[in-house]
DNA sequence: GAACTGTATACTGTAGGCAGTCGACGACAG
DNA sequence: CTGTCGTCGACTGCCTACAGTATACAGTTC
């Protein structure tokens, strides 16, 4: 009697599932990354990071495996992982497909022209505008993330989502300094797309979206060739890297 | 001396090493689901398939997380694995993504207007319409196939192939029955599309594919609306099934 | 000094084991 | 008969161990 009253009420909340280790060793390996502590190109040693996070080498192989997926680090059988080292012209092929995803995610934004996806859209944009204004760049720039990924969502298309949330995070370290760069500029255009998809013209939304992302990619490339700092010369294959002998257990 | 030689000849090809186990079971799991013998929604036990392909369970759980990565296998913590279920809605979601990328793919091959490469596209295609007379539906079927990654591929875009190839995987058993029964017709686009992409006309060699990935699209609804068969029925979520207890291991 | 060989061991891929969770099923009460 | 509870064991997540491979380094030869 209690136990059905109980399921029925929806007062009582399910206990969520603790994370499995994979997943939190993943969450704690890619902000290692994206902070810059692991280093592209550099080799990482299940044991070093397994040591490092306190767990045994089996979660750390499957966030490894996970990271792989993403794309953040290459698996090299017999080799091992290696923290991905984007090039140029990489990046420059991720902001592409990024453009052509987002671009058709508004289009068909455009279509479905849902009321309550609109709200939301302009919720975030006047997150991210009085963020601006209070020079909080980085709330800013996760107004600006959520924004476009509720775009996506919005198409209606889930696939599509997934792709463009995948594609996404992979150019997060690209796009950032852009955005931070741009600041009014984006949100105006943010602005213009939000009424676009809202009158349902899905050609005007397109063509904001693709114009605003392709902004963004060629911002990015001004800024790279001006600023030739070598770091993404083609290197040798990173080979895995055993540590030295004389080096003394610390 | 005699090292650095062999090194700069060029003459002795690497001895290829052998793939992992992970990857061996990878193939074999995904060729069981795409076959049917491992039919959507139903649970994988790791243990079951490590003892079926006589492995033990690590790279059997290794591969389970790439096929989750790849969109065939749903990983529950706690649960297991599921084999994907998918939906027509997600069918016709995947196919209109596949056109998408397809179609800009055709469009920047038209731009990159490779000779060697559309030499190797009227190979293939010369190699599915001399299937299709033979009657050899296998050979033109895969000639198809073919066909469509090279285009991808002539687009430059690296990542753009990848996230192609990434669906194409997944909608390979959709649109391979669609493929079967065009036959000719199929051929005559891919012939239109390779003079578009020689010719560098790039809205052509879109439209074109869009209009071929699109056809694709349309008839696998009518397929799938016109056989309704209950199979893409929303289900109770699966759950992991114990072995019911007076199963004797045979 | 450069190139090569041999050795030691760090590291990866895989196998096997353990503890906790989940689901089938039997027992029992109403 | 239906509903509830407890038991059992299949199964998952993670740990530990082993075998083979890759790399650092020392020693030798030219």
């Amino acid at each position: 009697m209690v136990r059905s009253e109980l399921a029925n009420s929806g007062a009582a909340p399910k206990i969520p599932r603790p994370a499995t280790l994979r997943e939190s060793v993943f969450e704690a390996i890619l902000e290692l990354i994206i902070n810059g502590s692991l280093s592209p190109g550099r080799h990482l040693a299940e044991s070093d990071l397994a040591e490092l996070l306190g767990v045994s080498r089996q979660p750390v192989r499957e966030a490894l495996q996970m990271l792989n997926g993403e794309g953040w680090v290459d698996l090299r059988p017999g080799h091992g992982a290696f923290v991905h080292a984007p090039t140029v012209q990489e990046a420059d092929q991720l902001l592409a497909v990024r453009s052509l995803l987002e671009t058709e995610s508004a289009r068909l934004a455009a279509l479905n022209r849902e009321a309550d996806g609109v709200a939301r859209l302009r919720e975030l944009c006047a997150r991210g505008l009085s963020a601006l204004e209070a020079d909080d760049i980085e709330t800013s720039v996760a107004a600006n993330s959520d924004l476009h990924a509720l775009v996506t969502e919005l198409s209606g298309n889930k696939v599509l989502a997934e792709l463009a949330s995948q594609v996404s995070r992979r150019v997060r370290w690209y796009h950032t300094p852009v955005a931070r760069q741009r600041g009014r500029a984006s949100w105006e255009e943010h602005e213009l797309l939000i009424d676009a998809i809202e009158a349902g013209d899905e050609t005007r939304a397109a063509q904001i979206m693709r114009d605003h992302t392709e902004h963004t990619r060629s911002s990015y490339l001004d800024q790279r060739t001006s600023q030739p700092d070598g770091a993404d010369e083609p290197e040798a294959p990173a080979t895995r890297r055993r540590r030295p002998r004389s080096l003394s257990p610390s």
